[in-house]
DNA sequence: TTGCTCCTCACGTCACGTGAGGTGGC
DNA sequence: TTGCTCCTCACGTCACGTGAGGTGGC
């Protein structure tokens, strides 16, 4: 019969997790004095111990373990319970492996830029949204902005004539652009507002479903307008150095937009449908 | 100004986790109404949220979180930390390899003998053991066990005949193969009893020190010594699948053993010193 | 007698999730 | 008035680790 500390030196298993694997029942000693309340273990109960730490370097938990060694599992329920350890592990190595591409892409960037980089890249699921749409297209670069004030001023004239702005924020301008190349000429564009309730159509609004994007990269710009081309050249950098594809057009969200209120108070989701490139 | 809720719909934190991000000081609303307790955000905090959803994907806790973003770290110490996160990620992508590893061994295991394995390997390290020792060689299989015995008989009496027997757990007898071939004829042994005291030495009797094994893959072998091959086997077999190699002799410690006792209850532990192969 | 070992609480970990029970706002 | 939303506790998670305070054994 050996001691605690015997026992635990012998299997390198610390004298706490002995102590507390017997108040959970999964490992008891021999035999406890019942006066002096020591523990003392038989040699014949290490292979008892080996198994469970066996089974917990498979990644099993101590409640699982219980059920393997007390509940006479049948092989293919333990095989069963294997193969969902097996996926668990695969899953946690994607992540990992991900991960890694995260700190290897963030360091270069300091690297490069002495500091942080304001634009944090996230990826979020956008759901779909039911908005007001005006297409167009604008010739040249310059006449871009005056084209999307007008398109947002009309979408906003309707709303308003039909009394059903809300102040979810749900309900915000969206700019949508479909293509996927940007040449500087002939840029089409969408202005969308996300709205709850139906309105009526016009000629030029249409009641429209954006789709839901199951994976966007997506940087929260803080400031004017002019700026945005850093959040841009952040966001498209991130996405190709953490091997991303953008899979789809992308869109700029007005989360906090006040045309004539300050400018470096304005915020504005630039978002990118992404897909994990293949290997 | 956001409710909680509408700020958790727009950046998919549960609104739970917000209020805990609030409670630790990590993120806290625009505004609190001092009446109501009412939470409020604002769009502008978003760059702030995103970064903390930024640090976090990079594994940081959100201690360190914390301190990246109030304690104004230098652009060095931020790569340090990443560093180190990169170092842990790398580890635990190795630690998810290798359970996946012993999980397909595992499987192959079931899928072969349609049971879990009664032996079941683990890996530890063997500290330095200080034993009397005596070496010999067996012609053949048969004459290995009554030199054996006769060995390990010579040694007891000697220790017995200086009085230095305890009843410590390092304290038993232990069967080294020196060789690595099995070839079945003229077996090296090495026939050693762990002491703690220093005795005098004989011809054949020489206090030696067994080396430590930093890494040894074990089987606790429960029973008489005639069953003893197929705990080789299994032990050999989990060794080569889980991509180990063997370098050193291996050992056979007795410690549970009474030769005139019921074999049933004799434990001997099998141990392979290995090593994890090279890529 | 003095350390050394063993014991049993009780509390902490990390990032929340899960209710319970209650109030404010439309 | 009725749901809906928000609030604050309090407790649980998982596998132990870290003391505090006390006793048994040589």
């Amino acid at each position: 019969m050996l001691k605690i500390s015997d026992f635990s030196r012998l299997t390198f298993v610390p004298a706490k997790t002995l102590r507390y694997y017997d108040e959970i029942g999964l490992f008891q000693p021999q035999h406890v004095d019942r006066f002096t309340g020591y523990r003392y273990y038989d040699m014949g109960q290490l292979p008892r111990l080996n198994r469970i730490l066996a089974l917990k370097a498979l990644g099993l938990s101590l409640e699982q373990i219980k059920q393997v060694l007390d509940d006479g599992l049948t092989a293919e329920q333990i095989r069963g319970m294997l193969r969902l350890k097996q996926a668990e592990a695969q899953q946690r190595m994607r992540e990992e492996q991900q991960r890694l591409l995260y700190i290897e892409s963030k360091l270069r960037q300091i690297e490069q830029e002495g500091k942080m980089s304001d634009h944090d890249v996230i990826l979020k699921r956008i759901p779909v949204v039911h908005a007001a749409s005006i297409r167009g297209i604008a010739r040249t670069q310059e006449l871009m902005t005056p084209l999307l004030n007008e398109m947002f001023d009309t979408l906003a004239k309707h709303i308003y004539a039909h009394g059903k702005m809300s102040d979810k924020p749900e309900e915000c301008g969206i700019t949508i652009f479909p293509d996927a190349e940007w040449s500087g000429e002939n840029i089409q564009l969408e202005a969308a507002f996300g709205i709850i309730s139906v309105l009526p159509e016009t000629d030029r609004i249409h009641m429209v479903t954006l789709p839901e994007i199951e994976q966007a990269a997506c940087v929260a710009h803080h400031g004017p307008f002019t700026t945005l081309g850093d959040s841009y050249t952040a966001l498209t950098q991130w996405i190709g150095s953490n091997e991303y594809d953008i899979v789809g057009p992308n869109r700029e969200v007005n989360l906090a937009y006040d045309r004539d209120g300050d400018p470096n108070l304005w915020v504005t989701e630039l978002q990118f449908p992404v897909r994990k490139r293949e290997k």
